[in-house]
DNA sequence: CCAAGCACCTGACGGC
DNA sequence: TGCCGTCAGGTGCTTG
C-alpha cells in the first residue's frame, strides 16, 4: 500500500481537483466490502460538495463542505484517481460522478481497503484514528525517540505499529532504518537515545523526500491523476536482497522482523 | 500489556 | 504449458 507519502501525494492532488465538486451520482460495480452498504452510502454522498481532501496515518479523507467525511483505506492494493468518466475496470469498487463531467474511482485488486462515511462531527470518534499515534512530520525526532524508550520489541516492529507512530509501512521503515545504521531486529531498548533521535530524523527525511518525488511505485501505486511516483529510483535497500549496499558494497541481506520481509546491510546496520 | 501468527484477497513469478 | 508454492505497500483478530 500507499504509505504516508503516497497517501499524502493523492490528497495533495485531490484537494485542488475535487474542492468545490458536488457528486452527481455514484455507481458501485462489482462490490465487495465497503465498511456499510451502498444502499447506505450512495444516499449519504449524493448532492454533496467537496470541502477539502487531506490525510490522517494512512487514511485518505475527502470532506463535504458540510462536514460529512469519507475515508478511505487503502490498505495493499487501494487506488483512488480522479479523471474522465469512463467504464469500469475490472477492479473498481466506487465511482463518483462529479458536477463537472470528471469521475472518482476507488478501485482495489486484493479487496482489502474500504470506504466508510462519518457524519460531520463523527470521525473524531473513530477507534481507528483514536488509536493512531502522532503524526511523524509533525512531531520532534527527539519526541519520537522517547516515545519507544524502553521498549524490548523489535525497532522496526515499532515503527511499524500505527499506535506508536502513524504512516510507516515497509518501505520507509526499511529505508530509514538503513540511513540510520540501525538492525531492524535491534530491541528499541538497545538503542541509544541519539541513534532513535538519529533514526526518526531520517524518518522524517526520507517521508520529506518521497512526498516530493511523488511517492513509491512499485507496481500498484499512483496519484490521483494516475501517475506513477518516482521515490522507488531511490530506496537504497528496500526489495534489493542481494544488491551491494550504496555506502560499502557489503550484500544486502534479508531477515523477517515483525512478521515481515525486511532488507538491510549487515555492516552498515550491525545487531548488537 | 505485549508479540507472534494467521486471516483477509488477487495476481505475479519462479521452480519443476 | 500447467500446477504449486511463495510473496506483495496493511491491519485486525486470536492466541499464548
Amino acid at each position: 500500500m500507499p504509505e504516508l507519502p503516497e497517501v499524502e501525494v493523492i490528497a495533495r492532488g485531490l484537494c485542488t481537483a475535487l474542492a468545490g465538486r458536488s457528486i452527481v451520482s455514484v455507481e458501485v460495480p462489482g462490490l465487495t466490502r465497503l465498511s456499510e452498504s451502498a444502499d447506505t452510502l450512495v444516499p449519504k454522498v449524493l448532492g454533496h460538495t467537496v470541502g477539502r481532501v487531506y490525510r490522517r496515518a494512512k487514511v485518505l479523507l475527502i470532506e463535504m463542505a458540510d462536514g460529512l467525511t469519507l475515508a478511505f483505506h487503502l490498505k495493499m492494493t487501494g487506488r483512488v484517481v480522479h479523471g474522465e468518466k469512463r467504464a469500469a475496470h475490472k477492479h473498481d469498487r466506487i465511482m463518483f460522478d462529479l458536477d463537472d463531467g470528471s469521475q472518482l474511482v476507488f478501485s482495489d485488486m486484493r479487496k482489502f481497503g474500504y470506504v466508510r462515511s462519518f457524519a460531520p462531527g463523527e470521525l473524531e470518534n473513530w477507534a481507528f484514528l483514536q488509536k493512531a499515534g502522532p503524526e511523524p512530520l509533525e512531531t520532534s525526532p527527539e519526541d519520537l525517540a522517547d516515545l519507544i524508550k524502553g521498549r524490548k520489541a523489535a525497532i522496526k516492529g515499532l515503527l511499524l505499529n500505527q499506535s506508536v507512530v502513524v504512516g510507516v509501512g515497509n518501505i520507509y521503515a526499511d529505508e530509514c532504518l538503513f540511513r540510520a545504521g540501525i538492525h531492524p531486529a535491534s530491541r528499541a531498548d538497545r538503542v541509544s537515545r541519539a541513534k532513535r533521535v538519529k533514526l526518526f530524523s531520517e524518518l522524517q527525511a526520507v517521508l520529506r523526500q518521497a512526498i516530493s518525488e511523488n511517492g513509491s511505485s512499485i507496481s500498484d501505486y499512483v496519484n490521483a491523476d494516475g501517475d506513477a511516483g518516482s521515490f522507488q529510483n531511490s530506496f537504497n535497500v528496500y526489495g534489493k536482497k542481494g544488491q551491494k549496499c550504496p555506502t560499502c558494497k557489503t550484500s544486502l541481506e534479508v531477515a523477517k522482523v515483525a512478521g515481515r520481509t525486511s532488507t538491510f546491510c549487515p555492516k552498515c546496520q550491525p545487531k548488537r
